[in-house]
DNA sequence: CTGAATCCGTAATGATACTG
DNA sequence: CAGTATCATTACGGATTCAG
């Protein structure tokens, strides 16, 4: 039953917390699921990830490159071609995503009906009535 | 080999990132971490969960309540008594974090070499080098 | 094309003081 | 005890501009 020990500590910088600072962010994943069919250029990216600016797909692919799950390949040429792709521990990370993608789609509706009937009968959550 | 089609579309609104934008805050998985053993009050939540506010602890067991993962039971008592507790489906969240906690704690050492060695070869990642 | 650098508004978070 | 209210600070994200 102390299934808190499992993925345990109350720290901040236990690895669990480590990896949900990364993955946590709103466009990590989505790159990720974007490398997952192979490599691609940067602007393929970006056209694919909709909504990301560049700035946060820059930011995005340097966090993953750094940490060792993505690389990124430049081919000397005018007009510059870069093309990122996951690396082998990059493409294992999809699998706890996929268990992720899982419990919420299972759940996700009934969460959804939650948040309805607890509105309904209850203050907002952050906010103040005034 | 599509794998990306599991966690699927690059929308905003997608059950994942939904749920990530849950989980994925600093302090929701550790207070179900803390939970996972049982039935807590706010002030036994507040001293296992080291560091957190009574602001963001309130407002984390607010938003756990309103998806319907958590509990909250008021004893009309003088001091008040309140517990929360995981419901069915927040244990039922225990699994996929289980998973990535794995996931975690197995690739963390790469991950942390891998920047180490990143950032003595590159520049940092989110600033300038000034 | 692939970024880097900068500015700026908003949201998230924390510290503190106060209340039923 | 279990919060709420308020304020200060910071982090995040987006738009824009510039460059190799």
């Amino acid at each position: 039953m102390s299934q808190a020990a499992v993925w345990n500590p109350y720290v901040r910088d236990c690895p669990t917390r480590q990896v949900l600072d990364r993955i946590g962010d709103r466009w990590t994943v989505l790159v990720v699921g974007t490398l997952a069919d192979g490599p691609l250029r940067y602007s393929e990216i970006a056209e694919r990830v909709d909504g990301v600016s560049q700035k946060m797909l820059t930011q995005t692919l340097r966090a993953l490159e750094r940490d060792g799950l993505v690389t990124r390949t430049m081919f000397p040429q005018i007009p510059p071609r870069v093309e990122y792709e996951l690396t082998e521990e990059g493409r294992s990370l999809g699998e706890p995503l996929a268990v992720l993608e899982h419990w919420a789609t299972t759940h996700i509706e009934t969460i959804l009906r939650a948040r309805e009937s607890y509105d309904a009968t209850s203050r907002p959550v952050g906010q103040s009535t005034s």
